[in-house]
Order: structure tokens, then sequence, then C-alpha cells
RNA sequence: GCCCCCGUUGUGUAGCGGCCUAGCACGCCGCCCUCUCACGGCGGUAGCGCCGGUUCGAAUCCGGUCGGGGGUACCA
């Protein structure tokens, strides 16, 4: 059978990294198993559901490369994609549901079932069953009366197993699981009925969702039998159920937690493949031994039957040393090209880059690309080569540490005289005279030779290679720096 | 309360009865490299929640216990 899978979120909010972390497991089980990876909306919640949650979810996906065979923009034989447009299908599905039997009415009001619990003193909550039982005539009154009604679904006797992909074999009592209900009084629909509708409906062989929905899964197997019963679904499909995305202590990572936001680690300058690989690791291990690897090599060994079913931390460190990792795998030419977007946003660029700063930016690139983690460093570590001059500034804390001091002073004077004097103005050469001035006739040691010189040029401590970075700027500039620093 | 899930160093994981005096990665600490910061190299740190059982042998199987999490909606 064609594997089919699917992402269904709820477009409210700013896009969750779990609900990345589900996306990738499902696009990667579909994309090895050479099936089909299907993108659905869940706005049934017309409150809450937006357009700009929508968009930035698929902006998202768009930037990390999961790609979609069915939904938003490509179409697809199940369609409409967004639940919003297929209310008649759940109308007709809870139609024939309540014909079959297999859904019956229900006029209890909350306050009347919690009160026949305490009478009973049972200790399952929720809902009794009470109304399972009504003749034709008592509902037919009932509804003559005006008396609202839930449509619940009536739960088989005994117990549902199924065997989960990442937990094994679960089984609930179904005495534990009361009947439940499909829809509002008002005939609004719930996710309990839509979701399974959806997927019978496209034929979704394996659903793997977060391990929220776990306790609600053997209600939905029932739902499936009853499906299949009035000729709406043909198979239940298999589950999985992901760990949870922990935060700080032991809670979920919530959206309070920054880390929490998928697109904030796009506008931090992580790579797509980063971020990816490193959310692959929640749960999921390529190997005993290894832990960075591409897209492709997840797709190649991807088995949902691996997956732990620990909760898992998010660690930030963690994230950013995989996403370090694939920084370095890029070639020069490749960081350039990914950096600049970044590079114009941060205004360290012009947007259109002009000829000049573009030679510039490739001959300074090959010094800062084994040093960056992410591509916003780039920025970081170049913005002053870029900056016009009457802007740049010298960062005053460093500046106060190791240029305001008399030693500072004096290296910074000794380096300029030294420097006038270079020729041809190339990194070798300032090497040279450097090396002569600061550490052989002054007698200083090379770090707090160069640190004074470090500052007054580049503006903080920390630079590309200081000779390459002082050729790259130019001795015009290299120099009026340095006076700059005097006094 | 009841139901379900989970339990290997600080964190993520490998481990599916002997290959484990528990491997890898991140973190942390130290050293080397070194013009800063990184990168790179070397070394160190720390773990099978607990108790029983099965077995010649258990991190691995079973039972219990403790701890954590989730569910228990006319939310998703």
């Amino acid at each position: 059978m064609n594997v089919r899978v699917r992402m269904a979120p709820s477009p409210t909010g700013s896009p969750h990294v779990g609900m990345i972390r589900t996306a990738l497991f499902n696009w990667a089980f579909a994309r090895h198993h050479g099936g089909t990876f299907v993108f659905r909306i869940e706005d049934t919640d017309k409150e809450r559901s937006t357009r700009e949650s929508l968009d930035a979810i698929i902006d998202l996906m768009r930037w990390l490369g999961l790609d979609w065979d069915e939904g938003p923009g490509v179409g697809g034989p199940y369609g409409p994609y967004f639940q919003s447009e297929r209310g008649e299908l759940y109308a007709d599905a809870l139609a024939r549901l309540l014909e079959a039997g297999h859904a019956y009415p229900c006029f209890c009001t909350n306050d009347e079932v919690e009160a026949r619990r305490k009478a009973s003193g049972s200790k399952v909550m929720g809902y009794d069953g009470f109304c399972r039982n009504l003749d034709a005539e008592t509902i037919a009154a009932y509804n003559a009366e005006g008396r609202p009604s839930v449509p619940r679904l009536r739960m088989p006797d005994g117990s549902i197993t199924w065997n989960d992909l990442v937990r094994g074999e679960v089984t609930f009592e179904t005495k534990f699981v009361p009947d439940y209900a499909l829809a509002r009084a008002n005939g609004d629909p719930l996710y309990t009925l839509v979701n399974p509708v959806d997927d019978a409906y496209m034929k979704i062989t394996h659903v793997l969702r977060g391990e929220d929905l776990l306790s609600s899964t053997p209600r939905q197997i029932a739902l499936y039998a009853a499906l299949q019963d009035i000729g709406i679904a043909e198979f239940t499909p298999e589950f999985g159920h992901l760990p949870y995305v922990m935060g700080e202590g032991n809670k979920k990572l919530s959206k309070r937690d920054p880390e929490a936001h998928a697109l904030a680690y796009r506008d931090q300058g992580f790579l797509p493949e980063g971020l990816l690989n490193y959310l692959a690791l929640l749960g999921w291990a390529i190997a005993a031994d290894r832990d960075v690897f591409s897209l492709e090599e997840m797709v190649d060994a991807f088995d949902i039957r691996d997956v732990n079913p620990n909760p898992a931390r998010f660690d930030l460190k963690k994230c950013e040393a995989i996403n370090a990792s694939h920084m370095h795998r890029l070639s020069t030419e490749e960081i350039t090209r990914r950096a600049l977007p970044y590079l114009k946003r941060d205004g360290v660029l012009t947007d259109p880059v002009s000829p000049a700063d573009q030679q510039l930016l490739e001959l300074a690139m090959p010094f800062v690309a084994e040093r960056v983690n992410k591509l916003t460093e780039v920025g970081d570590l170049l913005r002053f080569l870029f900056v016009p001059e009457q802007d740049f500034v010298v960062d005053p804390a460093d500046k106060e540490k190791v240029v305001d001091t008399e030693d500072g002073q004096a290296v910074v004077q000794a380096a300029y005289d030294a420097l006038l004097r270079v020729e041809p103005w190339s990194a070798a050469r300032i090497n040279d005279a450097l090396q002569e001035a600061l550490v052989e006739e002054m007698g200083l040691k090379p770090r707090v030779a160069f640190g004074p010189v470090r500052v007054a040029v580049t503006g903080k401590r920390v630079s590309p290679p200081l000779f390459e970075s002082l050729e790259l700027l130019g001795r015009e500039r290299s120099l009026s720096r340095l006076q700059a620093a005097l006094g």
C-alpha cells in the first residue's frame, strides 16, 4: 500500500518547533517509503485561526525545504485541504453515523452528568452514557421541545489495543473511555470527528503525531470502525506517538519559551539543515556515534520504529553546535550566498550591493567562513569593513580596556608610525612591520601588542585575523582609525 | 481520584541477555595550537531511579515501587 502521511496544523499563533519536528518525521517517513506527504490545514476554529499564522507556517515549511505533495498551493485529489471548506463532508458523516446508530443524541447537561457521577460514586470522570438507549419517541419528543443535544459516539465494550509505531502495544479499557461528543450542540463539528474523517477521506495510512494525542487514540480507533461500517473509511491507519519536546524543567516547550518559535531560528541565522538535523535528534538517532547528517541521509535511514518514546529536552547549545557543523560543511561561496540576505537585513551591506562591496565581501569571506556558527555572525565580524567611515564606532568597553590605557596608546601610536611606511600594503608586509615595531622593539607579547590595534581598527576585541583585516580595510582607513583612537 | 505514557551522565542519545570495567555528541573543566575569537587536536568530568525475581550471566526480560509527564471538555 502506498504510504500516505500528513501534517495538519491549526493556524493559530506562531509555529512551534515541536510542530516542525512532527512535520519533519512525517515528511522523512513519507520520503523514505516513497509515499505521499499531505499538508492539511485544520482551521475549524474560526475564532483562533489567522491568515498570519497560516502564512508563517507555509513560509517556514518552504524555508526548511519540507515540500508537500498535496495541500495548499499544490492541490491534490482529496481536496479541499482546508477544513473550513469541508463542512458538508462532516455534516454528511455525522448524519450517517447517527442514522447507523454509531452515534446518538445526548440531551444531558454537564451538571446532570456530574450529579449522577457523585450519586453513583463512580471513579470514572466524563460522560456516563445516560442517553445511549433513548427510544425514538423520547428523542423526537425532546427535539420537539427544543432541547439542545450533542451527538456522541457509542464506544464499544471491551478494550481497544493498537500497536503504536513508537511505543509498541497500547491498550485502553473502553469503560474508561466515555462516549464523546462529535459536534457542538449548534452543529459545529469538533476535532474528534473532523480529524479522523479527513484522514479517512484522504486515505492517510500512518498517523504520526504528538504524544499529547495518545489518549484520544482509542476514541479515534472506535470512530474509524464506525466510519468503515458506513463506507467512509476503508481501513484504520497505524498510529505513532512522538515524544514531547520539553523546555526548561519538566514542562512542554511552550509558546512563552523563546526557543519554541521556529521562525526565530531563521531570523537568527540558523541554517534550515542545521535546525532540522537538531530537531531530528530529539527522539531519533542515525547511528550510535554520529549526529550530524543531511536531510537526504535522514530520509535514507529514517525508520519510525527507531524513534525513542522518551520526552526530549530542547537544548539550544546543542542546536547551535549542530548548526555550526553544517556551517562548516558549506563552501565559502555558499556561505557568502546565504549570508547575503542577512547582511542586507542587518544594514551591513546596502541593498543592491555595490560591485566594490561585493568584491570586498568575497575577499573577506575566507577569513570568517570557518569561524561563524550562524549566518548572522558574518555581519558581526565584517561590519567594520563596510561601515561608512563617519558611522564607524569602537565598542566603548573594549576601547576603555585596551586602547585608552597608557600602554594601549603607546601601541597604537607605534602601530600608526610603522604602518605609515608599509609598502606594499599587504597582510604579509603589515605582519612584518607590526611584528617588528610592537613585538621586537617594544618587547610586547603578541597578544598584548595586537589587541589595541585590533580594537582601534575593527572596533572590537573579536575580529577576523588582524593583518588580513588591515589589508582589506586599506591603508587610508586603517591609519585614520588608528589616529582617531589616539588621545 | 481514575486511565495512559515515560524513566541510561547536566542535556540528547547508542544499547534490544554475555561484545558494557556502558559507546557517541553537546555542555562543563584542563592542556595544545594561536595576533583576538572561532576552528582543529588531546585529556578529564559525570549515568543504567529503587527493590525484588528469572538466568550461569540483566542497563537489557518479569513484578512491584518511586518519580516525572499527559489525559480525564460541546479544546486541539
